[in-house]
RNA sequence: GGCGGCUUAGCCAAGCGGUAAGGCACGGGUCUGCAACACCCUUAUCACCGGUUCGAAUCCGGUAGCCGCCUCCA
């Protein structure tokens, strides 16, 4: 059964068959670097991360390209800001996104490439849709003339006289057409610039996206993903650029995800109520927030609250344990099971079942249900008198694999217990074989206050860190 | 005004015509010296009204409420 991907394009669900048997063509528009990302731009960042990981999975070849905007208004502000040269602020923030994207479980894109690297070909682009008649220079700026391609509208499905209604006509108007669109600014003095031949400036913002994908993946792409609020103006204004310079189908997949909201509100400067992934990082495990927003569709609106990361976090928490069960179970297994073959049949099951739920466009909030069923069906495993280290395996070997489908560690980094603390587990373990309960207990609520959560099972007493 | 989405148990959330997954929280029980972990059990007819159908949370029409895009935005 092949992947059904949900088509902005189409609003359907459509079966995914790439362009190029085995290989995927995927571009994910990235961020505008002038600050450190917020929890929305996560969103993204690690939903088409966990898409990037279900097509490998599924053996696809994935070239993933993600680019940095490195060069616009708000960054040229952000740096004047600050007294920075641009090149120096976002070259700070593309490594601040690097390492907030690492803490979520991302994978580096095959490429990022930067605006400010493909000065040469945005110029040559522009040229050339200049010369085909759809685009036109007006005192140093050059648009785009949106009437002339037939196509517009077609992703956001607006007839583009409706789009005309909403449109804000700028003063000092110097577009034919309220809707056109710029791909080339003049600069304003003092600002940074790239010579043109049609005066100093700098690309618009949307076709930087145009250039750099066909750069790194030719003319027609497979998957072209980004937030909702790209449909419309980004990417319809894209699919016009690239389709009137190649008269070629741009991407054949459109995915957009959902928005985050706090609290049940918009999240927005004037509300103040920006969370910044550097900032909550700090309190939240990163891995929650990853784990937090795989567990609602990814089209779909999430709310982000304190409650519904705890929630998250206790639902995790689950999942680590159930996986450490078997670390430990796996020291005093017994090879003497009796069942494992009806065991190894339902982990067979639950793994397929899990390929079906993303096969269903990433439905991650069912395939996590199905590590739930995993655990529980573990966790069970592991209190039978006889176990099999064959099924142990197999067992912690799907929760790694499917786990990792989704970015998600289980494992949980298990450092060395100094002497002192061995020793006291040691003797509680004496104490409570003389039934000395209350040294016992002493110990196990001095070890509390150190932080480390003692658990008495069948196959000895075992310890972890509370979180 | 145009386009689109949402409304499922206390909270979150799947569901895409065949009789309500899963998680968190709560309560009861088993396990345990006690706990923790774990396991078992218990908890909803799906905003409302009408229609189509043998059968609808799922399709159609309408009502109400919430939200997004149409302007920089993930």
């Amino acid at each position: 059964m092949a992947i059904q991907i949900y088509n902005t394009l189409t609003r359907r669900k459509e079966p995914f068959v790439p362009l190029e048997e085995g290989k995927v063509k995927m571009y994910v528009c990235g961020p505008t670097v002038y600050n450190y990302i917020h929890i929305g731009n996560a969103r993204p960042a690690i939903v088409y991360d966990t898409v990037r990981r279900y097509l490998q999975y599924k053996g696809f070849d994935v070239k993933y390209v993600s680019n940095f905007t490195d060069v616009d208004d708000k960054i040229i502000k952000a740096a004047n800001e600050l007294g920075e040269e641009v090149s120096e602020l976002t070259e700070r923030f593309i490594k601040a996104y690097f390492e907030d994207i690492t803490a979520l479980g991302c994978k580096k894109a095959d490429v990022h490439p930067r605006v400010t690297e493909h000065m040469d070909e945005i110029i040559e682009f522009i040229k050339v849709l200049i010369n085909k008649g759809y685009a036109y220079e007006s005192q140093g700026d050059v648009y785009f003339r949106t009437r002339k391609f037939e196509g517009y509208g077609k992703l956001s499905h607006q007839s583009i006289d409706d789009l005309k209604v909403g449109a804000r006509i700028e003063a000092g108007e110097k577009k034919e057409d309220p809707l056109d669109f710029a791909l080339w600014k003049a600069a304003k003095p003092g600002e940074i610039h790239w010579s043109s031949p049609w005066g100093e400036g700098r690309p618009g913002w949307h076709i930087e996206c145009s250039v750099m994908a066909r750069a790194h993946l030719g003319d027609t792409i497979d998957i072209h993903a980004g937030g909702q609020d790209l449909t419309f103006p980004h990417h319809e204004n894209e699919i016009a650029q690239s389709e009137s310079y190649t008269g070629k189908l741009f991407a054949r997949y459109w995915m957009h995800n959902g928005y985050i909201n706090i609290d049940n509100e918009k999240m927005s400067k004037s509300l103040g109520n920006f969370v910044l992934v550097h900032d909550i990082i700090q309190k939240i495990d990163p891995q929650v927030l990853r784990f937090f927003m795989l567990s609602v569709h990814y089209r779909h609106p999430i709310n982000f609250s304190e409650e519904l990361i705890e929630s998250a976090r206790s639902g995790l928490e689950r999942l680590r344990t159930a996986y450490s069960n078997l670390q430990h179970r796996l020291k005093s297994t017994t090879n003497l099971a009796e069942n494992s073959e009806l065991y190894l049949e339902k982990i067979d099951e639950l793994k397929k079942q899990f390929e079906k739920e993303m096969d269903d466009d990433f439905n991650t909030a069912n395939g996590i249900s199905v590590l739930f069923e995993l655990a529980r069906t573990s966790n069970t495993y592991v209190n039978e008198t006889n176990t099999d280290e064959k099924v142990l395996k197999a067992f912690i070997e799907t929760f790694e694999v499917l786990s990792g489908v989704l970015g998600i560690k289980l494992a949980v980094e298990m450092e060395i217990l100094d002497e002192e603390i061995e020793k006291l587990i040691e003797e509680r373990n004496i104490a409570r074989k003389n039934r000395d309960f209350k040294r016992a207990d002493e110990i196990r609520d001095q070890l509390l206050s150190m932080n480390i959560i003692l658990e008495d099972t069948r196959q000895g007493t075992r310890w972890k860190r509370g979180s």
